[in-house]
DNA sequence: TCTTGACCTTCCAGTAGGTGGAAGCCCTAT
DNA sequence: ATAGGGCTTCCACCTACTGGAAGGTCAAGA
C-alpha cells in the first residue's frame, strides 16, 4: 500500500506518517522502486496512533501504548496507568486555564474598551506587585499544548 | 544594570532575557567590556513582559500589549480586544481539555485494571468507527501550550 | 600579585510534533 | 513524448525558550 492511501485511510497527513516512520513508530518495508510498502498491520498501527494523539497522549506515550497495543498478554492495568496519569495532567491544565480564564474575564469586564487610554489590563500588568498571582500557576511553555 | 540584577528583580530567568534582546523585546546598552546595561525602563518592561506571559499572551501579543504599553495615548479598547481575543482561546482550550477529560475518565473508570489482558481504553483506541471522536475537536498542536 | 569564583559573553543544539517547500525520480494516461 | 500526479529526500521553520561549552571580566582574599 502506498503512503497516499494510507494516508487516506488512517486520516493521518503523508508528512506525519513519514515523520512517524522517522521517529521509528512504525518499519514499512520499500519497494525496488524506493517507494514505501505499508502492510495492513501498519495502517491499523497509524489508525491507533492517530487516535491515541487525538486523546492527546504524547509521542512517548504513544509508543508505550502501541507496544501494549502489540503485546497479546499485557495487563489492562498497565494500559490505565497511563490514562491515569495523562487524565491527572489534562484536568491540572484544566484548573490553572480556568483560574487564568477567571482573571481574564475580571480584566476584560472592568475595562470599559473605549477611546479613552485608562485600562484595568493595563494598570494589572504593570503593577509591580504579586497579588494578583497568587492563586495562578506560570505557565509551562515546555509542556507544548 | 547587570543582567543577573534584572533577572533577579524582574523574575525572569537571565536566558530569557537575552532572547527577549534577541527578538527585539528589549534593547538594552552596553558597556565598554561588552556586558548589557538596562535602564529601570527595560526592568519594567520585562516585568511587563514576565506578567503579560504568565497570563498566556503569546509573544507576539506581548509585543503588540509592550507598544500599547509605551504608548500613553491607546485606546483602552485596543488593549481590550487583544485580551478577549486571548480569552476566548483560553475558553476554548478548556472545553476541549474538558470533552477530553470526559473521555479519559469514562474509559479509565470502565478498565477494571488488573493482570487480565482485556481493556476497554485498548479497544477504543483499537476501534476504527468514528463514535467516540464526533464531539472532541482534534488537538491543535501548534498552538503550542 | 596571583588565584579563585562568580558573573558575563557568544554560539550551537535541542525540546515536541510536526509543516512547508524545493529539487528531483517514477508511473500512467493521452 | 509529455503532462500530471505521486513519491522520494533534505532542509528550514514554528513556539518560547533552555542547556551547555568555551571563553572574557571583575572583585575579593591570601
Amino acid at each position: 500500500m502506498n503512503i497516499g492511501n494510507v494516508s487516506e485511510q488512517s486520516g493521518l497527513p503523508a508528512k506525519t506518517i513519514r515523520y512517524y516512520e522517522d521517529i521509528g513508530l512504525v518499519q514499512p518495508s520499500r519497494r525496488e522502486n524506493g517507494y514505501r510498502d505499508f502492510a495492513v498491520q501498519d495502517l491499523h498501527k497509524l489508525a491507533f496512533l492517530g487516535r491515541a494523539r487525538s486523546l492527546g497522549f504524547s509521542i512517548d506515550e504513544c509508543r508505550t501504548l502501541l507496544s501494549l497495543y502489540e503485546d497479546r498478554e499485557r495487563s489492562s492495568a498497565d494500559v490505565k496507568a497511563i490514562a491515569q496519569s495523562h487524565l491527572a495532567r489534562v484536568d491540572q491544565k484544566i484548573e490553572e486555564l480556568q483560574a487564568l480564564s477567571a482573571t481574564l474575564r475580571d480584566l476584560v469586564v472592568r475595562c470599559h474598551g473605549d477611546d479613552r487610554p485608562d485600562c484595568p489590563i493595563m494598570d494589572d500588568l504593570t503593577r509591580s506587585d504579586v497579588r494578583r498571582r497568587e492563586n495562578i500557576p506560570l505557565e509551562q511553555p515546555s509542556e507544548h499544548w
